[in-house]
RNA sequence: GGUCCCGUGGUGCAGCGGCCUAGCAUACGUCCCUGUCAAGGACGAGAUCGCCGGUUCGAAUCCGGUCGGGACCGCCA
């Protein structure tokens, strides 16, 4: 070893002791004839002091610069009183220099590393191996190394085996756009790296494993965005002979332990809220609502004989009653309109509730009954604004809960002071696409709720439920799971229903609808997002800042000047042949 | 595929038609200095303002294009 002690270690109770510690000098302050260095690792910093009288480790501190790597072997001392550092977890002692050992030089780092201020992206990135040395940077990996180890320990505690599937599988068309790796020896084909290892874990099932998990790599080829990159972690778990509250008995238990330990904030207490989807949506108006504060949506009363058209034709008017608004500027009200028509609503009514008065550019299409109901229903006192959106249930529920999720950021609703965990309950299992069919909820795999579920495929399919849960933190969805089908003739009756015909099931869920064929247990499961995990738990918004080697919002890798050409050599082995797309003008 | 914002010594910012011979902080180099811990002091070096083109008597500054970065929409079962 090239190190006695590490650079976080020395303390009084090693006074007099010769040590030998290495690391990376943090800071030189020269004052001529004495010299002090510190001495940085992973663990920490220590002080390194040297003073004249022609010593070879003073020549030797006062020739060095920052981030050169050094060992030094010295003996540790008190400091004198009144020089002491309390700053520092070392700072009662320092390391007088006796034998200085330049291990490497440095070039002037790119940046700071002893400094917190903000630095390009993409010079970190390329610097990265310097990026890590920052304190945010290596307190970031740590907090990530800690909450893995954790969730293997406790899931570990719990009987189950951790299993690597395999990150060249099957492409598949449905979903996000897969990575592809060209086969060498079946020239013309591809594997797809996996967007989760869905299919495989529900056979680990078939095989009896009973529990598993993996610290799986998920891989997609979608633009990357602040939350979003081509590479994420996910904890995937599964587990036989379960239902829906077994699972999320056992995450509830997992993540409320990995928020008390390292969350910097407390979660809310007790046992997490827990909502069906279709209360989450009449409330919330979102699958993964945010707990930290109230104001719910509500419904605004009958206006099936109204004057106004917009309302009396619509199958629901919902509105969202913002206290304290009713003079919110045109600005802010046409950004919440835009809100709104994002998720398809038409537009955005406002009703100002100032003292006996209500404003509203549409009061005058609607009786005073109406006015007074649309007060009531949304408990509006004077000074605040009533939102209201007229269209489907379900566009105007989401259109409001958008708006309502950012009244939360912008108006300082939501509770800083803890997180708020809720579970989503019994989605439904099939939604309209935009085109007129069908698509799965979350994954086409999902259970029924029950028997009445999947007969409702037959005559009614957007009140069909399965057995889809989701865990929402702070409104942010950190995972979900479900409890599978385990049975063929009911996966290929779901199949069917999205319009895949036991043809065309057996070509792209071949290996999984056969396994369902011999013995496959009942099982559940879920995917949850590690770095949006670590992400909450730092109060970071930026997933490449919780991932080692982040590439660019382009999926450019400036580390390692990737991706990259190829030799031909290797195109030609594996059949490959380039052809750059013209750009159209 | 689209929208918006940013690109100025190593780093972070300012300057937004002439006062710029480009300012500030820090880093960097040399020198002084025995108790600092964001050490201090003195001096110094370092930038054709991402790139190309245009407008103008004159462009870091205005316009167009392009490249790079970031945020967002589409997309992301």
């Amino acid at each position: 070893m090239l190190r006695t002690h590490t650079c976080g270690q020395p303390d009084k109770a090693l006074i007099g002791e010769t040590i030998t510690i290495a690391g990376w000098v943090h800071r030189r302050r020269d004052h001529g004839d004495l010299t002090f260095i510190d001495l940085r690792d992973r663990y920490g910093i220590t002080q390194v002091v040297a003073s004249a009288s022609g010593e070879p480790a003073h020549a030797a501190l006062a020739a060095v610069r920052s981030e050169w790597v050094l060992q030094i072997e010295g003996r540790v001392r008190a400091r004198p009183e009144g020089t002491r550092n309390p700053k520092l977890p070392t700072g009662e002692v320092e390391l007088v220099a006796g034998r200085v050992t330049v291990l490497n030089e440095s070039k002037t780092p790119p940046f700071y590393v002893n400094e917190e201020t903000p630095v390009d992206e993409t010079l970190r990135w390329k610097y990265r191996y310097v990026d890590l040395r920052r304190e945010r940077s290596r307190e970031l990996m740590r907090l990530r190394h800690e909450v893995v180890d954790h969730i293997r320990r406790h899931l570990v505690g719990q009987g189950f085996w951790e299993i690597e599937t395999t990150n060249l599988i099957r492409s598949d068309p449905t979903g996000a756009r897969d990575f592809v790796v060209p086969s060498r020896y079946y020239p013309g084909r591809f594997w797809a790296l996996p967007q989760s290892p869905q299919q495989l874990k529900q056979i680990l099932m078939v095989g009896g494993v009973d529990k598993y998990f993996q610290i799986a790599r998920c891989y997609r080829d979608e633009d990357p965005r602040a939350d979003r990159v081509y590479e994420h972690t996910q904890l995937d778990v599964e587990l036989s002979f379960v239902d829906p509250e077994d699972v999320t008995a056992l995450l509830e238990e997992l993540y409320t332990g990995i928020f008390k330990k390292f969350a910097s904030k407390p979660m809310r207490p007790g046992a997490w809220p827990r909502f069906t989807y279709a209360e989450a949506m009449r409330r919330y108006g979102s699958d993964r609502p945010d707990l930290r504060f109230g104001l719910e949506l509500v419904d605004l009363g009958d206006f099936t004989s109204s004057g106004l058209g917009v309302f009396r034709d619509a199958e629901a008017v919902r509105g969202l009653r913002v206290p304290g608004k009713a003079d919110a500027s045109r600005r802010e009200i046409e950004a919440w309109e835009q809100l709104a028509r994002r998720k398809g609503a038409k537009g955005l009514a406002t009703f100002a509730f100032k003292g006996s008065d209500v404003e509203s550019r549409v009061a005058k299409f609607l009786r005073p009954a109406e006015i007074s109901s649309i007060g009531a229903a949304s408990g509006a006192q004077p000074g605040d604004l009533v939102l209201a959106v007229a269209d489907s249930a379900h566009v105007a529920s989401e259109a409001l809960g958008l708006i309502r999720e950012k009244m939360g950021d912008e108006l300082g609703l939501a509770d800083a002071s803890a997180h708020a965990a809720a579970w989503v309950v019994e989605f439904p299992l099939v939604e309209r696409t935009p085109e007129g069919g069908w698509t799965f909820a979350h994954n086409p795999f999902c259970a029924p709720l029950a028997d009445e579920d999947l007969a409702l495929l037959d005559t009614d399919p957007l009140r069909a439920r399965s057995k889809q849960y989701d865990m929402a933190v702070d409104g942010k969805e950190l995972g979900g799971g479900s409890v599978r089908i385990h049975r063929r003739d009911v996966q290929e009756r779901v199949f069917a229903q999205f319009g895949v015909g036991k043809e065309e099931a057996a070509l792209r869920f071949g290996a999984l609808l056969d396994a369902l064929e011999y013995g496959a247990p009942p099982s559940g499961g879920a995917g949850l997002g590690i770095d949006r995990l670590v992400m909450t738990l730092a109060g970071t918004e930026n997933i490449r800042e919780v991932q080692a080697f982040p590439k660019t919002q382009t999926g450019f890798d400036p580390l390692l000047d990737a991706p990259a050409e190829i030799d031909p050599a290797l195109l030609k082995e594996l059949g490959l042949q380039v052809v750059i797309p013209t750009k159209r003008t």
